[in-house]
DNA sequence: TATGAATGAGCGTTCATTCAT
DNA sequence: AATGAATGAACGCTCATTCAT
């Protein structure tokens, strides 16, 4: 029998509020330069509730860390290694998909607050590596192998490929939330991120000899 | 004839000093979570004497970003424009070594700190729009259209493919200063810019018919 | 015929278990250092259920102080004072019995806690003055008195010796709740209380020439 | 050579300075209710000052409570042992004078403050075993001891004549911080003090038959 | 010029107290 | 009556900045 009173019910929703609250703020002004009393204003209760929910300005920067991205990226990879069909068409697809939705959602700000205070907090670090890192980059070099095998894609090196890909992706997200936030105009992220898989995509497929590049490193078979 | 003590060569280079040792700094820690003892103190000064040279340490952290991207960007661009030879030659070539000079220089630093700290102080924002990020895109834009107009590259839409080129390099540079300032293996910048840019070329040169793709936006003609 | 349920009984016994809780709280960890939300989780009651019986930690204090120690004084108190036998004997028997079970009790603890907040709340000195002190002195005086005028102790400063009496005795009480409440071995308390009760009475017995020494103050006639 | 500016000799004199007004805050108040703001004002300095030499306000507590009284103890100790004469001498002169320097000193008032804080700083009441019981117990055992072994007093439990000897004394320290802050009429130290060394002297000397008390524990042969 | 002692506004955190349930 | 979520004043401590030397 559950009986939710409206106090009931702002409690529980209290904890996922701050959350918000301190995402929103922690990427707009860094977490050393947002105050804890900001955060709970902005989350509509007091200073010191804010205290009830998390035990410190430390653990609340975890949290909010761990629970935006952590869900964003579990989602993806799981969409990706479910896609049927060419990996050209996963590519263009559900993996631009992928990443315009993480683009648009609060998990995009997290990079940005992730690289300013990984150093930090060497959690941060590892959680990053671990939970966001390893998955993502290993479910694009998983799609561009089967790409490779399948004879869509000439021989690459995956691991560099991989970086080709998501690293403007990733720079998209923290511009959005650095000149994006200062009113300058930004890059339209929909128009940028087709064109750029476009333009690897042809990369991947391109005619010239192989091998007769600077590319290094160990070739997928 | 100037007879210079080494007091007067030391005092002459504190500017420079305290410039280093807050860009490290800053780097490392953010701006808000950097103290300004702990630069006096790198530097090998005193608190006191950090003031004599900066009024402020708002105005320490403008002068360092200033001090250090803009030599770099200026220098960058000017060797680019002189260039002679083809597009394809100046892109793997003097292109990607300023690159990897910028990512080996102080200055990659400054990038992570112009992405986190743009939103708490404007003028850098303005800063990097038109110090760092119109020159920059404006030579690589440059360099593109060239490419084009030659006959290197198919048409392509020239905002985009600047995009394409240097915010993998921008990320590159954050990197550095993130994940491998926190002790993981950094990917092998010179190896990834240059592949980066092999596929990229690979790309601009690709077959695929043109306008047969998701490519959109205004073209170069 | 009253119907007591044990919600009912639990609820008549309340304020004495909040006492209890909170006795043994301040006298460990001072008044200041304890706070009101450990009480009431020690003594099994949310923290809102203690405001429904004390109005504030500082009454609770006051709570606690005179519901303790009046009771001991008023009990020891008045045991003395019927008292049959010689002087000599009540100070070695009942007067050491009383003490002993006051270091035994609850009550030991108050004297610890009333030194240090008497400072703080005056009205807790006024208390001890009047509901302690004065009566608890007295009664001992009072025997003293008898023992001289009987001829059982030569004349002495009753005032003094009363304090020779009572400051070991409340010092041993409040050495309970501090060194010996630290893990170190504490003086036995029944040993020395009644070695230094000896001791006295045969210094009150002692055929030292009256007026020899360097006793000053008003004697006892 | 050494030149004093007015700056420097502030800045010599501010320890000290701020142990006394700690000392004097933490006796009247205790720790916890002491704020470190009041601290400095007390010592003429601001806030932040206070922490330019402590670095925290427990840290404090523990240079206080050291300072003060580890002084007093060796230097009291040091003159006992020195003494020339006999027990009874010793005990009735400079014991007695050492006790009355203490009520006067401020280490009076550290004897409140360690009874009271003791439990929550360990570290404190490590400190008060070893270097104020330990040696003052010590010195004083030493005394009666020589006394008994010249002859000058009956064969007693010397470890409890220590006790009955010295608890008064400690509590008249105590008693000067606690009732007589408050503004109660405080016994005459001096004339008790002697008043009870006498009537222990008494004591010690009496003609009571050996072994026919109460008189428990070891006794000195 | 250089120093570093001093300041005090400011922030993270706690906790006595309140009050809707 | 009992609860415990919420509050906000208060406190410990920090650090950018000043200024006497």
């Amino acid at each position: 029998m559950t009986v939710h009173s409206s106090r009931q019910r702002r409690k529980d929703a209290r904890p996922q509020e701050l959350l918000e609250a301190a995402l929103a703020l922690f990427v707009e002004k860094g977490f050393a330069a947002t105050r804890s009393e900001e955060v709970a204003q902005r989350a509509g209760v007091s200073k010191g509730t804010l205290y009830l929910y998390y035990p410190s300005k430390e653990e609340l920067l975890k949290a909010v860390v761990q629970s935006t991205l952590a869900v964003e990226v579990a989602e993806g990879a799981r969409l990706l290694d479910e896609h049927q069909g060419t990996a050209t068409e996963a590519l263009l697809g559900p993996l631009v998909d992928w990443w315009i939705r993480v683009y648009n959602s609060p998990a995009s700000g997290v990079f940005k607050l992730l690289l300013t205070e990984m150093c930090n907090f060497p959690e941060l670090a590892e959680f990053y590596a671990q939970e966001v890192l390893e998955p993502g980059m290993g479910v694009m070099a998983r799609l561009l192998l089967q790409g490779v095998e399948r004879g869509e894609f000439r021989p690459m090196d995956v691991e560099m490929a991989v970086h080709s890909i998501a690293m403007p992706f990733v720079m998209m997200c923290v511009h959005k939330h650095s000149l994006g936030a200062c009113g300058f105009k930004d890059i339209q992220p929909e128009v940028f991120m087709r064109a750029h898989m476009q333009l690897l995509l042809s990369g991947f497929q391109g005619l010239l000899p192989p091998g007769g590049g600077h590319v290094a490193g160990n070739k997928a078979t």
